[in-house]
RNA sequence: GCGAGCGUAGCCAAGGGGUUAAGGCAGCGGAUUGUGGUUCCGCCAUUCGGGAGUUCGAAUCUCCUCGUUCGCCCCA
């Protein structure tokens, strides 16, 4: 291959479709500022030492998918592969904690993993996160689902459903561990051989296998929610609760895990009907043991993030883009008159109006044509004439219709002409 | 890392060993040298992702490679 390509698993967002990420990133900062979140934003490549003890060394995301590098200095970084880390790293650091009570924040922003590309995803992708820190309240568990679910709905998006479990405490996923373990072992030659080997390195992962025959004998597995401590089990029953004086429904699926070391409690993922195989769209967790891990207060927490790749996908299924709307084009022929057309667009724009201009120096007709395919509401034709006398001909192109204005007076007619573009838009 | 499908112009595509590589959209020029949305005409791939091979002859067959798509693992 010749040209210089963009790199395997990162894709350019083009202006015909940038206005799905504005809209998403609107709808985003609009949800977030109601529910008095605050953005945060921290950097795109840290330590790679806090990835390491944030997600956990064994989970696949450490140990396979983090782009690793050394910059001159010979420091070990890596691109974040998530932002929970990243945020939690900046709370401790800037003592977030001792401005009192719970922080609640949000990010927007890439990550990177090393990963095959397929629907739904690629190697640099975009989350939207939120993490509420300082609480361990169960209010704070459901207020973010909450939040979630808004934010999902502010989007339009449908067919969605809310997977909801709870993984308890280390002491409590302890003792379900060994369950698990005792029950499957006999069945060992007969599970699948990821699940073979999860059986002694990560147990609980088996619970979320594909594969059809190790399903069938999880069917009778003990469940983690009959090995909860009465603790656990109170919180779990009380977001439950909450859930449903919100009015959100959930499933409650006991075989939900999730793949990073620091969740506890309550764990939930929203997935898509409308997606392949990456139908989740949304996934979160509480998470108190992290601060204390990277060596910061003890801070219970709960967060989640949203892909937002995945939710562009949806949105792109279910409402086409209003195409950007545009003022005036104007045309122009001749050298003075090319001149003074850039002379009247920079004014139009000052006024606050959208102007384009045809810079081609083609013949009128062409530049009608292009005009027409702008989508603007009227044109601004300048020739020598208008040039000579400082005036420009303003055609609606919907009516036809043409008017001359002096330059001198168009501040005056601004509001005039707002209407008129208001006007011409609703009959558009 | 593993499995399968697909790469012909900016986009959508036909062609599946015989030599001029259909067609459509977009673009550009003209009919129309200061006035558009219609129409008409013309132009727009020395070449079929790249490389090697088979053959008198390759876009068409083989191998390698790169890219891409979908799936697995895993995840948002």
């Amino acid at each position: 291959m010749g040209a210089i390509q963009a790199i395997r698993g990162t894709r350019d967002i083009l202006p015909d479709e940038v206005g799905y990420w504005q809209r998403v990133e609107a709808i985003a900062r609009e949800v977030m500022q109601r529910a008095a979140y605050r953005e945060i934003r921290t950097p795109i490549f840290e330590q790679t030492d806090l990835f390491e003890r944030g997600i956990g060394e064994a989970t696949d995301v450490v140990s396979k998918e983090m782009y690793s590098f050394k910059d001159r200095g010979d420091r070990p970084l890596t691109l974040r592969p998530e932002n929970t880390a990243g945020a939690v790293r900046a709370f401790i650091e800037h003592s977030l904690h001792a401005q009192g009570g719970t922080q609640r924040l949000w990010y927007l922003g890439p990550m990177f993993r090393y990963e095959r590309p397929q629907a739904g995803r690629q190697r640099q992708f975009h989350q939207l996160g939120v993490e509420v820190l300082g609480s361990a309240d169960p209010r704070a568990d459901a207020e973010v689902i909450a939040v979630a679910t808004d934010f999902l709905r502010a989007i339009g998006l449908q067919n969605l459903s809310l997977e909801f479990n709870s993984i308890g405490d280390g002491s409590d996923r302890q003792t379900y561990r060994e369950a698990l373990v005792n029950y499957l072992t006999p069945f060992r030659e007969e599970l699948d051989e990821d699940s073979q080997m999860r059986l002694t390195r990560n147990p609980l992962r088996i619970l979320d296998t594909k594969d059809a025959t190790t399903q069938k004998i999880l069917e009778n597995a003990p469940s983690i929610l009959d090995h909860l401590s009465p603790e656990s089990k109170a919180r779990f029953d009380q977001v439950q609760q909450m859930l449903t004086d919100l009015g959100i429904a959930f499933n409650i699926n006991a075989r939900l895990v999730r793949g990073l070391d620091y969740y506890t409690h309550t764990v939930f993922e929203i997935q898509s009907a409308d997606l392949g195989a990456q139908a989740t769209v949304c996934a979160g967790g509480r998470y108190d043991g992290l601060a204390a891990e990277l060596g910061g207060p003890d801070t219970p927490a709960v967060g989640w993030a949203s892909g937002l790749e995945r939710l562009i996908l949806l949105l792109q299924q279910i409402q086409p883009l209003p195409i950007a709307p545009l003022d005036f084009y104007g045309v122009s022929r001749g050298d003075r008159a090319q001149a003074f057309a850039l002379v009247v667009a920079q004014r139009m724009r000052q006024l606050g109006f959208s102007a384009d201009l045809d810079l081609s120096g083609s013949a009128f007709g062409k530049q009608f044509k292009r005009a027409d395919r702008s989508g603007a509401i009227a044109c601004l034709i300048i020739g020598d004439a208008e040039a000579e006398s400082s005036t420009v001909q303003l055609k609606w192109l919907k009516s036809g219709e043409q008017e001359e204005i002096a330059l001198a007076n168009l501040e005056g007619m601004a509001p005039e002409l707002r209407q008129k573009i208001a006007k011409g838009r609703e009959e558009a």
